[in-house]
This record gives C-alpha cells, sequence and structure tokens, in this order.
DNA sequence: CTAAGTGCAAAATGTTTGCATACTT
DNA sequence: AAGTATGCAAACATTTTGCACTTAG
C-alpha cells in the first residue's frame, strides 16, 4: 500500500480535517460528500489506510456497531485519552498530566496498567451540561 | 417483552453465570452450546433482554466488529467503571472510591463528566503483567 | 388458553474484496 | 510504463426480523 494523492483521498481527508475531533462513519461521509466523486469503497479504503499512516483514528462508539473516523486536531492530543461527549459527539483530551496520574493511581490500587491508547471515557462535556 | 424461564434463556444465562466476567460473543455462545437446544437467533434475542433486564451487560471489544456479552459478578460492580484486559479478556472493577475521586478529578480540570455506565478502561491487569 | 419464545430462512447492516478501468508518479 | 487507486457489484460477517410452530404460566 503506498500514499498516492488521489482527487478521492484528498477530499476524504479535507473533509475531517475540516472538522477536527468530530468522529463520522463512513456513511456518514458518504453522503456528506455526496457531491463530490467518492465512492463508499474508496472511502473505506481510505479511512484505513490514513488510519494506518496515523493521520485519522478509528474509534467506536457506545451502542452502535458502526466504526466511526476522525481527525484529531492537536498533536498533544496523540498521546492522551479522548473524552467523547455523548451527546455532541465532540472529543475532548485529558491533560497529560492528569492522565499520568488517574494511570498511576489505577496501577497502584489494583495493578491494573491502563493502555491509554485504547481508552475512551465516554460523558458529558462543560458545553453540553 | 416478558421473561419467560425457556429451557434456552436458563441455558443462555447459567452459562454466562458459569463463566462470570469474561465476555463472549452470540456466535461464541452458541458454539459452546452446540450441544444444547438453541439456535443462534434465541440467543441474540435473550441476549438482548438479558441486558435490557440488567442480568448481563454488553460491550465492545477493540478492533472487533461483534458485541460481546457477559454476566457480572458481584453487585458492587454494577455501578463502576469496567477494566478489561485486553490479554486475558477479564473484567475487573475500579474501586468506587478510587472513581469518584477520578470522575471528580476530570470534572474540575476539564469539566466533564464521565458517565461510568458507558465507559471501560482498556489495559493489562496485574495478573497478566 | 394466550402471550411470549423458538427455529428457520430471509432480510438488513456494515464492511471487505475481485476485477476491469483510470489515475499518479 | 508500472504500480496503485477507483467504482461497481458481489461476497462476507454480524445481527435482526417475519412467520409458522411450540411452550410457559
Amino acid at each position: 500500500m503506498a500514499n498516492y494523492q488521489t482527487t478521492q483521498r484528498k477530499i476524504l481527508f479535507e473533509f475531517l480535517q475540516s472538522n477536527p475531533d468530530v468522529p463520522f462513519s463512513a456513511k456518514e461521509i458518504f453522503e456528506k460528500l455526496s457531491d463530490a466523486t467518492i465512492s463508499l469503497s474508496a472511502i473505506y479504503r481510505n479511512l484505513a489506510s490514513l488510519e494506518l499512516y496515523g493521520e485519522i483514528s478509528r474509534l467506536i462508539k457506545e451502542g452502535s456497531r458502526e466504526g466511526f473516523y476522525q481527525y484529531i486536531n492537536s498533536d498533544l492530543c496523540r498521546n492522551s485519552i479522548h473524552l467523547i461527549c455523548t451527546n455532541c459527539n465532540k472529543t475532548f483530551h485529558l491533560e497529560p498530566d492528569e492522565m499520568k496520574r488517574m494511570i498511576q493511581r489505577i496501577q497502584k490500587s489494583q495493578g491494573f496498567v491502563v493502555d491509554n491508547s485504547k481508552t475512551i471515557l465516554y460523558g458529558t462535556c462543560k458545553y453540553c451540561k
């Protein structure tokens, strides 16, 4: 697999990039980009390769069978635990210090080592409260 | 929807109950119970209703497209954040005090209110380290 | 007896893949 | 020119549903 700058890949990536921290399903993207020339399978293939190259990330939402993909805004956030608002679906990020403290506490009290790259905290953000 | 004690529901529930804190997919259950008389659709329907009645809980595993279901052992755990070991797939539970502290800290620092019923922390348990 | 649950097969979802064609480099 | 990506349709995997039949209460 390479990384050709095709029209479709550009359209897809620019769409996600212009909606930072908002997760979309493949189908949603397909509908939003219905004016552009991109097929559902190109969307799936590009989502997979963009994820592989670390340009976007994939997550699973509670109660949904679909995968969701999003562009992550700041570099800082790439190594942080995600906070996803179940109301507006936006993603926030736990401050690194806060995260380290949390992981340390859990490791100490339960011997469980939290993997921040796999973990998502769901709840309500400050704007939706 | 009611709650008839059918042979199939009993078989299913007893299977999950005898493997507390271990998540299974519908298909896995179907295979494990292949000697018994229960169809895949009865499994799906009963998993859904057992979940609705709070007897078992459903979760999603990283990288898998399937839903997983498990019997949760202690009553305490029903209101706790789950810790799932990505190695052995067992579920543990964050101590209530620890959880409250964590939620409070995040609320204070980010204004984000974590919903413990939806949140799962992934990582490595003390037995798998 | 009646409402609810069952099995089966078919449909619905979400995602992946094979293949001929078109585009990038 | 060579290799990669695309669109389409078909294949897949998981879950849901319609329907005739059975079972629990």
